[in-house]
RNA sequence: GCUGAAGUGGUGGAAUUGGUAGACACGUUGGACUUAAAAUCCAAUGGCCUGUAAGGCCGUGCGGGUUCAAGUCCCGCCUUCAGUACCA
């Protein structure tokens, strides 16, 4: 009876199935234990085999964690909302819904072949009406909340509302639009009902305002900063321009302090933190007031330099500065005109890419200096940039660089303001070695002293602050776009109105086309039926919305992320229809204890999911502020492609040899026509697409030898290996084992399928280990020692990996282990029965059919983890290598039943140690059981 | 530029608080079985020296240092990868 993966895999997915062996009890004697992956987005080309590689490692840890006795929670849904379906429709007409269940069928199936222990009773899907509702619900709690900075929490907006009608807003200290205007409580309550509204908005956590935005012609939608690369749409590579829209955003600048201070109470990735903490962008600094000269304008500026301030000689718009136009001299107006359409005609990929050359011109007018009250002259140029700070900078030419270089190609004054500083040919910007000289009060004084002080005095004047400045800006929550959650939110007279929970979910309307409509209103203004009656509290037609009591709909839909900030805290009661969790279910789950995926996530769903677990936390509806207490990235598994040589303009291929003598465009094959020797198969490369039909090839050594590069595995490489066939082939349990085997989870590490007759002929080799010939056969037989210390050294080895996530030490762990027992002849039950708990969280299936063939009526997922006893390892007596000097070696038998005290007093009193270390006796001696003896000398 | 991670055989990678570097696997070579191939099994496999053996020397990106002992610790470089970038 030879190892037949494919009934044995088949059987037991079926048993798992069926038995429900891996759902989760949302309450238990047990402890509990959560451990989640990052649910894929279900496209249309399916999984290869770099997408399992973070599942199998969390699988391992939860069927680990079961045999130690936990209840875990390991579920699995999917991010179906999202473009690819939505791009596929506009071309095809298909409903994005259609594309994507055939989709996430699909998944589903190779999925389940590599024999995960996930819960599927408790899968949600983000474009699921039933999961959606409660993606709508959280939007209208962040609308009905406030972020209060004395209490540093959001708070209820009906709170604000009795404050701004008992004492107006001047006592309010809260996270709001900057132009807020102080009012009374007598203002307030004379405020009309729109008046009013006009004004929470401008507090609400999220709320409407016209921004520039990030706008993609071609996608027709506006993109999050996290959705931009390099300049270029993330998806598809389009440019992104900026335009001004009217737009829903999210207060995450709110949270930005305590988004940093969060980090430092999980365990996530240092270099994960580290792009966060960059992204947040803390910077400490002062603002600082300039009054114009002649005008009643002032500008604000924000420096981290405020010592400097005496340098300043001259300051720095962002073209988009709202002041640009009100400054601008009419003497200068045609320049700055020019100036500002070149740059706005300019991409920020331009922009971006020719950040040397030096721009910008006068505006004519002057600031005042708060100091010396000099005249400071107003430049606008396109290296300030109008999204950070307040899109103007003072500049001191001695202290920065770019300031410097600006003043040197305009012609500027440059003031030296430092003591005992060149500053003839570069900026002086090292903080540390300052002392500031040509300042006023400021003279003598160093950085910090000086920053101090300049701040003092400027709040003295009234003129500026300490302020602390965030690179974070609030997210744009609005998609012109499809498929995508619908907005819970209907307008009267232009004000944006929350649908009640329990008319939720508003649902995706159909439309006969995905696109956006004629007059340029997202794809779901071509719906009949999008309008919200309030009298009836249902969506009907368009066509009654001149009816009093019918309103216009939000068009936009949510972006992305909407689903996946808070669905790991809906698989604890992902089927609840009154609440989005209950406090029983979330109070015993918490949070998540074991998170694995990509760190491309890091500074969008791992930014917003974190945003919204303390905004949740701050409204009470969860118990912790933090949603993921560890979390690991796993790397990429890359693609070996293979390349072949086309001589230039021929249809002619040259052998990566001689590829050399001919100038040769490099072109990617399906590594499946490549033989493990990097041969072509000629003739299926000409069959295997039309134009190659008639190619010719040089060969050497009468081979096509094909040259090979490690990239991201992709369809359009052609390098894409399938986990299908790897599991027909090789079986689940081979490529589970096979793809921690490769290297450690975090790495990015290349694919090469020839490998993976190492770990099969393991599992073949385990499987002789339980059969006699033909006959399966174990005995009760007392192991031997040789048995037990193999077995017990197993223990300890794979449970300190599962511990420290070295899975790929454990598969050489597992195929010693049984190599030993094969030369030691084993087949003790005594020893294979806990040899196959240990081989389970790996490969189950293997381990699920040993365990029943051993007369266990239950699945082997509950057993318990063996338990590891030291003194199976322990001999009693062994030979230790001491070398010493690099040269003097020598061997000393001790008694390893002696303690270590003992151990010592021996080795000291062993003549030879004594002549070999010159006389001099070892000061310390350290025994360790199976290890090497540590002498210092 | 800044931030982070990492450089070990032909390849993927092991190596606990500093303690016999290269576990385990792939690949390669030789052998067994076979008409042959596949599969399976056995042996060898960092480099160099000595005819073999025994043994020796050199070896963890480079240059120094600490230590009886360094892949591991310290200082200074080089290279690669990832993230980020006119952030005031």
């Amino acid at each position: 009876m030879s190892y037949d993966f494919n009934t044995i895999e088949a059987k037991w997915q079926k048993y798992w199935a069926e038995k429900g062996t891996f759902r989760a009890e949302n309450n238990s004697t047990k402890p509990k234990y959560y451990v989640l992956d990052m649910f894929p987005y279900p496209s249309g080309a399916g999984l290869h085999v770099g997408h399992p590689l973070g599942y199998i490692a969390s699988d391992i840890y939860a069927r680990y964690k079961r045999h130690k006795g936990f209840n875990v929670l390991h579920p699995q849904g999917y991010d179906s909302f999202g473009l690819p379906a939505e791009q596929y429709a506009i071309q095809t007409g298909q409903h994005p819904a259609i594309t994507t269940k055939e989709n996430i069928a699909r998944y589903r199936e190779q999925l389940d072949k590599i024999g995960f222990s996930f819960d599927w009773s408790r899968e949600v899907k983000t474009s699921d009406p039933k999961f959606y509702k409660w993606t709508q619900w959280i939007f209208t709690q962040l609308f009905n909340s406030w972020y209060d900075n004395d209490a540093n929490k959001a708070r209820a907006i009906s709170a604000l509302e009795v404050v701004f009608s008992e004492e107006g807003n001047a006592t309010v200290n809260a996270v709001c639009d900057e132009d807020v205007t102080e009012f009374t409580a007598e203002d307030w309550n004379s405020f009309s009902s729109k008046e009013k509204q006009e004004v929470l908005l401008k507090y609400r956590l999220t709320y409407l305002a016209e921004t520039e935005v990030n706008w993609c012609p071609q996608l027709g939608t506006v993109l999050a900063n996290d959705e931009i690369v390099n300049g270029v749409s993330e998806r598809g590579g389009y440019p992104v321009v900026r335009k001004k829209m009217t737009q829903w955003s999210m207060r995450i600048s709110a949270y930005a302090q305590r988004l940093l201070d969060g980090l430092d109470t999980i365990d996530w990735p240092q270099p994960l933190k580290d792009s966060q903490t960059n992204w947040i962008g803390r910077s400490e600094g002062a603002s600082v007031t300039f009054n114009v000269k002649d005008h009643d304008a002032v500008i604000d500026v924000f420096t981290t330099r405020p010592d400097t301030i005496f340098g300043t000689s001259f300051m720095t718009l962002a073209p988009e500065h709202d002041l640009v136009q009100k400054l601008t001299t009419p003497g200068q107006k045609a320049e700055v005109d020019a100036y500002i359409e070149a740059t706005a005609k300019r991409s920020e990929r331009d922009r971006m890419a020719d950040v040397k050359t030096i721009s910008g011109v006068f505006t004519g007018a002057y600031a005042e200096h708060p100091f010396t009250k000099e005249p400071v002259p107003i430049w606008i140029g396109d290296y300030v940039l109008a999204g950070y700070g307040t899109g103007a900078v003072m500049s001191v030419p001695c202290g920065d660089q770019r300031d410097y270089d600006f003043a040197k190609h305009f012609g500027i004054d440059i003031p030296n303001i430092f003591e005992g500083v060149d500053i003839s040919s570069e900026a002086f910007a090292d903080k540390e070695n300052t002392v500031i000289g040509n300042s006023d009060f400021l003279n003598g004084l160093n950085y910090k002293k000086a920053t101090k002080r300049a701040i003092y005095e400027l709040e003295k004047l009234g003129q500026g602050e300490g302020k602390i400045n965030y690179r974070l800006r609030d997210a744009v929550f609005s998609r012109q776009r499809y498929w995508g959650e619908p907005f819970p939110v209907y307008y009267v007279d232009g004000m944006p109105q929350m649908i009640d929970l329990k008319h939720l979910p508003i649902q995706l309307p159909e439309v006969e086309k995905y696109l956006p409509t004629e007059t340029g209103e997202p794809p779901l203004g071509r719906a009949d039926v999008w309008a919200w009656d309030t009298e009836k509290n249902e969506v009907v037609s368009n066509d009654l919305i001149n009816h009093t009591s019918v309103f216009p709909l939000e068009l936009n839909t949510m972006p992305g992320w909407a689903g996946s900030s808070y669905y790991f805290n809906r698989y604890m009661d992902h089927d609840n229809q009154n609440e989005v969790f209950s406090q029983e279910a979330i109070n015993y789950w918490k949070d998540v204890d074991l998170y694995i995926g990509g760190s491309e996530h890091a500074t969008g769903h791992l930014l917003y999911a974190r945003f919204w677990q303390k905004f949740l936390f701050d409204r009470a509806y969860v118990p912790v502020d933090e949603f993921a207490k560890k979390l690991i990235n796993q790397g990429m598994i890359l693609g070996t492609s293979a390349m072949v040589y086309r001589i230039s303009e021929t249809n002619k291929f040259v052998s990566k040899g001689l590829k050399d003598q001919y100038e040769t465009d490099e072109i990617h094959a399906d590594v499946s026509l490549i033989n493990s020797s990097d041969e072509l198969d000629v003739q299926g490369f000409k069959k295997w697409r039309p134009e190659f039909k008639d190619a010719e090839f040089i060969l050497e050594d009468g081979k096509y030898v094909v040259g090979r590069e490690v990239e991201k595995m992709s369809k359009s490489k052609y390098n894409v290996v399938n986990p299908d066939g790897i599991c027909e082939q090789y079986g689940a349990d081979s490529l589970r084992l096979y793809e921690m085997f490769l290297g450690p989870l975090e790495q990015a590490k290349p694919w090469n399928t020839a490998g993976i007759t190492g770990v099969n002929s393991f599992l073949k080799k385990l499987w002789k280990l339980y059969h006699n010939g033909d006959e399966f056969g174990v005995t009760d037989a007392e192991p031997t020692k040789d048995n037990l210390k193999t077995l017990h050294k197993t223990i300890k080895k794979v449970e300190e990996d599962i511990e420290n996530f070295s899975f790929n030490t454990s598969v050489s762990t597992f195929m010693i282990a049984v190599n030993e027992l094969t030369t030691q002849k084993c087949n003790s039950k005594a020893i294979l029965e806990p040899l196959a708990i240990l081989i389970s969280p790996y490969a189950p299936h293997i381990a699920e059919e040993l365990w029943n063939k051993l007369g266990n009526s239950e699945s082997i997922a509950t057993a318990a983890f063996p338990v590891f006893d030291a003194k199976h390892l322990v001999e009693s007596t062994k030979q230790y290598p001491i070398s010493f000097n690099g040269k003097m070696r020598f061997t000393l038998e001790l008694s390893l039943d002696l303690n270590k005290d003992e151990i010592e007093a021996a080795v000291m009193a062993h003549e030879k140690t004594q002549q070999q270390l010159d006389g001099r006796a070892p000061k310390k001696v350290i025994v360790v059981p199976g290890k090497i003896v540590n002498v210092v000398g």
